[in-house]
DNA sequence: TTGTAGGCGTTATCAA
DNA sequence: TTGATAACGCCTACAA
């Protein structure tokens, strides 16, 4: 019973009297094999313990089933929860993942990858941003990106620009005077940078008094700690009176700011309105649930992974890769209202 | 410049003149060769635009360099920040990691071993606790386990039952009346029972008032705001006047703990002393900072790999696997003061 | 310092 | 319905 030495189609074909092949097809296509045949390997295969090499099966069929997953950090929920979703696929297609965190520089991400091509993946999701699209389709190899420059490859993302619109038009529902964004100097190739138009957008198309406040935010908490308390006497001094609405570009930020403001007055002053972005456990726990622009993060995982999943198939049908342009899918953002501007109702 | 066929040893051996031993050399033990050799190979490495194949590598020596991780869940930020703790080890050992998260049944568990052994893992760390180490240990692979029933394989924790003691200890420094430990009923085979009685031994010890309360948290944010509100209730109806020392389970449950005392008195009132366990960033980010019992989870993620790597190792010598009881690594928790216990001073 | 030959455990191709 | 044989791409004695 000790599984010392390791049992092979070989064992098993000379146990049954069959051939390596007939053993073979047994997992591959046991209805070509008599019922009798099928009944005689399956008991060989309990009596001697066989376990399956995927290995082996690899080299002579090029089929790993693996998908490589490069990620740029885990500090923000939104990537750890991606994951989380990535992998799950698994019941539905079987892909296994090989995952990186590539929270370093541009040739450190290179090798991932070429660790990644050695293992013969048969596809790349990529969130790491310091590998340019161009470069990534290059590779010649199925690949989805999400929230990155996506130009020379399909992505999968969440509406953005939808979002920063939702979110100006939840804050000029609940009647504020001013309603100002707080974010990062984003790049305008990355998705992200549609939140601060969508919000624009709206703003400006319905004439609404706003005010775009991009500062180095999420570096650390401490620094954002600092940020937000030298905004909110701006704001004050600047706004004072009037009815604040302000879209922070994620949920901990949006806390964050809660926090401070309940730390100043003792409760969400009335005349603020917070919306947050991502709908993350952050946004639920905040000492006031805080109204956000949720991603469907299940739902961008589920289709990163089938678009990637549909590529490999196409190959296998003998498609060029690149006879399309990249597919751009967008998964819409979902408004949710909380008690940060003034609960589920929207009159504020 | 297509790369249309793959270039393997053979094409190399071919252009250069040489055998395909003196290629496979080239990458396994360079040395060996004339420099001039060396050189001529690089070059049509280079020239050829050669790419290294593992699978097929795997196949004749053995060495995945593969590690397995089954997962329970990617709710709570431990599991995440665990996770990117092992994966950045890549840098320091060179081995991948093939992911499962396991939040189903006891039969898919097994179904991601069966999968992670047809990969040929060379070790695995498992977080998951559906499966009994007496049933990992039958794997006969380098195994270690974490915050979890370890009787049969080798694991690495944090010093939980310290941990609590420290807790205690920090709510007793701080002159409370009353000391109250909130949990969730909890196995005496999970390293984190510890907690429970760490707690006590130290109460119990030092002749302190105190009471263990054990409730059904961490099923969602709402139940828990639910359970806290009614323990508060509880509590300033017994301990009315008294000072009280609560110590909560895990960070986010604390934070709520907060939330839900500053809702109802616009701050954290003195007759409240909080601390939680993890240090995770929630503790950080509340709106009161919160005392917390913080593990290190990047010791905890280092050893686990360097005690599986060791394993691999020891087994490549051709010592057997269980030669010896298995060791359980055991990682000091680290107090950290702030000022849900009245700040970095412990005299409250 | 380099080469020859066999093997790793499957699958694929042709036959029977 | 089943078999024989040659891949798959690399590694490892053993030789030279």
């Amino acid at each position: 019973m000790e599984p010392k030495k390791k049992i092979t189609f070989d064992d098993i074909a000379r146990y049954t009297n069959f051939s390596k092949t007939t053993i073979s097809r047994y997992f591959n296509n046991p209805d070509s094999l008599a019922p009798e045949s099928q009944r005689i390997i399956s008991d060989a295969l309990e009596k001697l313990h066989y376990k399956e090499n995927k290995v082996a099966r690899i080299l002579a069929n090029g089929q790993t089933e693996f998908i490589g997953i490069i990620l740029p950090e885990f500090y923000h929920r939104f990537f750890s929860e991606v994951l989380n979703q990535i992998l799950s696929t698994y019941e539905t297609y079987g892909y296994k993942f090989l995952v990186f965190v590539g929270n370093r520089n541009e040739e450190s991400e290179r090798r991932y990858i070429r660790e990644l091509m050695a293992y013969q993946i048969e596809g790349m999701i990529v969130l790491s941003h310091t590998i340019s699209s161009e470069e990534l389709a290059a590779l010649h190899l199925p690949i989805v990106t999400m929230e990155r420059e996506d130009r020379h490859v399909c992505s999968v993302n969440t509406d953005n620009y939808t979002g920063g619109r939702q979110a100006a038009q939840l804050l000029d529902e609940c009647g504020c005077d001013v309603l100002l964004h707080i974010n990062s100097p984003t790049s305008p190739l990355i998705p992200a940078y549609g939140r601060i138009t969508g919000f624009l957008d709206y703003c400006q198309g319905h004439g609404l008094r706003h005010e775009l406040m991009l500062r180095d935010v999420d570096r650390s908490h401490e620094s954002d700690l600092a940020i937000l308390r030298e905004l909110i006497d701006d704001m004050e001094e600047r706004y004072r009176g009037q009815k604040k609405g302000i879209f922070l570009s994620n949920d901990t930020l949006a806390s964050t700011m809660i926090n401070l403001l309940f730390l100043k007055y003792g409760r969400l002053p009335d005349d603020y309105r917070i919306v947050g972005f991502d709908n993350s456990p952050a946004s639920r726990e905040a000492i006031i649930p805080v109204s956000t622009v949720g991603q469907q993060v299940e739902l961008l995982a589920q289709e990163a992974v089938a678009l990637v999943v549909e590529q490999i198939n196409a190959r296998k049908d003998g498609k060029p890769l690149h006879s399309r342009k990249p597919v751009h899918k967008v998964i819409d953002p979902v408004l949710i209202r909380r008690a940060s501007t003034g609960g589920t109702c929207a009159n504020g």
